[in-house]
DNA sequence: CGCTACGTTGATAGCTTTCAATTCAAGTGG
DNA sequence: CCACTTGAATTGAAAGCTATCAACGTAGCG
């Protein structure tokens, strides 16, 4: 059940057998959620985080005008608002994009597991930071890329980490998203996003269709995206 | 010396004498470097945090084109690499705007730290993790905040943040930066930035003149950003 | 005084948005 | 099985914001 995190841990350093069932204790409750069901609304106080079982969420946040900015999609294995065990409250809204299944922990727990485990507590830590990680690479499509290398750099995004926990071939990967949704991440509209995927798809990079990333061109893809996962800290080691 | 580290913490929870003391125990090293030094590169292994005491530093990528985006701007008593303890390399570079005074935690004794003091560990993690709420803001700024709200935003977020640590009055701060490098905190050119830095100015918001932001008008300026400071967590609580 | 970095301004081009329609796909009910 | 409905995708035309290119002004400094 939370195998896709403990990929996503692994995939950094080693965890004992005995981290890992402080994982396991962790979590107290597992849900399913609706899609487009707010789990979480910007400014509301927390003591729980949630951890994504199955399913896509994202993080955004919004204007007045009724405009709105995500700002990081989460998948299997991502917890989601870690972060919320320091913080205490959210400065952004948690959203189910798809139906989800979510597991919560309660910070009591976070907070047990951080005094027995501190090599698993430098790893949850470590997870917040790829987050920050993750944002600052937004923060350079949104404010350096072209819409075009922006939306590759997206789906190249997502097929690293849907992959490390199984959900994603070379080839592609399901994302069952609306165009309003990549928009939303991108920072665009959705009839910009749709000539965006037109002009990808006519230049034989991806194609995004009935919810499905097809990529049709691994290492173009990646050029014009100026892709690096060195922002992804793929690497095992001890942390 | 470390005093403005301090206050930042302190602005979140307090900090007992033994972690004041612990945190002193800390550094190893002080330095003053100059304007444009670029401290520490992207890609590169780190064995030590950078504390800024003075100046200015700042986070950034770039693309092969040359172009740069800042993902986040560093003030007296920022820990501009804290992230790095678990990242153990990082995906941006760091950088001097100004000369400045930076000292450096070995992470060895980081990691000393998080041993022996499991509520200052949550608190390092939590300054992190503002950093991260910081990243999420310039999202929102840089995919949908219009040139000018988001020039604002920059304006009130640099406010509080010089504020906590004594650096910024009501009526204004010391920001000796250039437009070229606000434009590439805001994701726009350095002659767009003048123009609005002129609408800004006639308007009667804010003046950006010889290294200094004056505040003319507070209310009408944190109107015009769209400015919530809740993203900065400025309230003392426990953590 | 001339160099240089920075700031300012104007004109034009280009990317993205906005507004409006139209097409498509899938599910519903007759 | 086929109208009907609805959300999503697509396309076109026009407007708007920001970039680009180029020139000029300003201030500090050796």
């Amino acid at each position: 059940m939370i195998e896709p995190f403990l990929l996503k841990l692994r995939a950094r350093d080693a965890i004992a057998p005995d981290e890992e069932a402080a994982i396991r204790e962790m979590i107290a409750e597992v849900k399913e959620v609706p899609a487009d069901r707010t789990l979480v609304r910007a400014g509301d106080e927390i003591n729980h985080s949630i951890l994504l079982l199955d399913g896509l969420l994202c993080r955004y946040k919004d204007l007045r005008d009724g405009s709105r900015q995500i700002s990081e999609l989460h998948v299997s294995g991502d917890f989601a608002d870690l972060h919320a065990f320091t913080l205490k409250r959210l400065d952004h809204s948690v959203m189910a994009l798809t139906k989800c299944r979510v597991a919560f922990a309660p910070h009591e727990r976070i907070m047990a597991v951080t005094r027995a485990h501190p090599h698993l507590t430098r790893m949850f830590w470590l997870m917040t930071n790829i987050d920050a990680a993750i944002h600052r690479e937004w923060v350079l499509s949104l404010g350096r890329r072209s819409a075009l290398s922006r939306t590759a750099h997206l789906f190249c995004e997502l097929r690293l980490r849907l992959g490390l926990v199984g959900l994603a071939a070379e080839t592609g990967y399901a994302l069952p998203l609306t165009q309003a949704d990549l928009a939303e991440c991108l920072g665009l509209t959705s009839v910009h996003v749709n000539r965006v995927l037109k002009e990808l798809r006519e230049a034989g990079l991806v194609e995004f269709r009935g919810g499905r990333v097809t990529i049709r061109d691994s290492v173009a893809l990646e050029r014009a995206a100026e892709f690096d996962p060195a922002y992804l800290y793929l690497e095992p080691r001890p942390r």
